[in-house]
DNA sequence: GCAACTTTGTGAAACTTTGCACGAGGGCGG
DNA sequence: CCGCCCTCGTGCAAAGTTTCACAAAGTTGC
């Protein structure tokens, strides 16, 4: 099980983006598995609940060093601790939100972070409207507060959700503040240092993919 | 070229899903060239706009019979309408939110969804307490009158926003309207046939990839 | 009309990801 | 204790994706 390549006393040192992209599904299925109660979990049935395929699910645990025992499976507690430690899981992240429109606000209400290890502490936005409103607990802090916010409440994450034209300076300000994962909501591009790591949900985008598809299908007569 | 625009049926045969889902990317950038008031855009311009290389753009436009000039680059409003006919937007897809919670909700009073081609027409929900009430302008039906409303309204694509034990059912249901496309908000898996097409978006996730490389940097100890 | 310059479109090479197939290892019934 | 059966872990080939590099094709200036 040692790597063929250089084996530091850590864990593997390359997990392909691909893998990182599925620990979530993994991660997902083990805690519901956990809920009901479940002890033990073979490849087949983690990849049928977490959507992908058996073989995918062993290779990707196995750049983790493997927990499964042969003719078993693996169990599923220890897998879950196992991934959780991966995804860096050990203690909840604190979350930011800046914007809070629409999706701002649905953010800050929403319940769901806090079962998969991560916590909404502190909100802010430029609106005077806004700015002192309570939204799902948390109260809306001004734009300005941003660094000190991040700062008292050690922040992890920013969840960037304000209009396009304002994303960039605002990514630029979480970034001085010191935040180093951005999740940005906004449509348009957002620049940062290599250490920073931005990812990107767009909405729209997604829906034009649904687009695509189903415009494939249109023109299709129906085949024989 | 020889090409006659997307009239014929079988024009682009296999596009990568890799290009698919960056075509909205272009597309993005396009509407702001556009508005911008750019008449011809570069591959290189048009790259740094989406965020991807020119090399990519260049291959991923190609596959869709090529609309660029040597010496010049591309017309953007000629791209643009080309883009927006590959994605099926000829006409803007009607789209209904099932589950009217905080994300639900907020997806009813995005207004950024117009823009790019789209529009929220309808809403349904369980809840007595939410059937009835308008929000972003859209009255919530009952979840019982699903499909009469997706087929008085033409719904092309379903924002399933309910709780995760919901989703399989619901989902079922839209199916049953005649809905094939889904962008799955719960986290869980959901199946359909063949012929529809789910796409997902858990928040979590994406939050759980980004600390899995905040993790990545920390081992960078404070060595004592 | 021609040369210089720019930028596209694309073949081919490099890299990544997937999926199969099968050996290895461990539990379980007899 | 032994052999059978199950399931993991992994080498390898195939498929998919990115990147490079360059000829082709067009524009601009003279």
């Amino acid at each position: 099980m040692v790597s063929d390549s250089s084996a530091v006393g850590e864990q593997g040192c390359e997990i392909p983006d691909a893998t990182v992209a599925r620990l979530p599904l993994y991660h997902r299925a083990l805690i519901s598995l956990h809920r009901s109660g479940a002890s033990t979990v073979s490849s087949e049935e983690l990849a049928t609940a977490a959507g992908v395929n058996a073989a995918k699910v062993r290779k990707d645990l196995s750049y983790f060093g493997s927990y499964g025992t042969r003719g078993v499976g693996y169990d599923v507690g220890q897998l879950l601790e196992e991934i959780r430690n991966d995804l860096g899981l050990q203690h909840p992240r604190n979350c930011i939100v800046v914007g809070t429109g629409n999706l701002g606000a649905a953010l800050l209400s929403f319940g769901g972070f806090k079962d998969r290890g991560f916590a909404v502490v502190a909100a802010v936005d430029v609106d005077p409207a806004r700015v002192g409103t309570t939204i799902g607990g948390i109260r809306v802090g001004h734009q300005d507060d941003l660094a000190g916010l991040v700062e008292a409440n050690d922040v992890a994450i920013g969840l960037l959700t304000t209009p396009p034209v304002a994303a960039q300076q605002v990514a630029d300000e979480l970034v001085a503040a010191g935040v180093r994962s951005i999740l940005n909501f906004a449509p348009t591009v957002v620049e940062a240092p290599e250490d920073v790591v931005v990812r990107h949900v767009d909405l729209a985008s997604e829906l034009e993919i649904l687009a695509f598809h189903e415009g494939r299908r249109e023109p299709i007569a129906p085949a024989s």
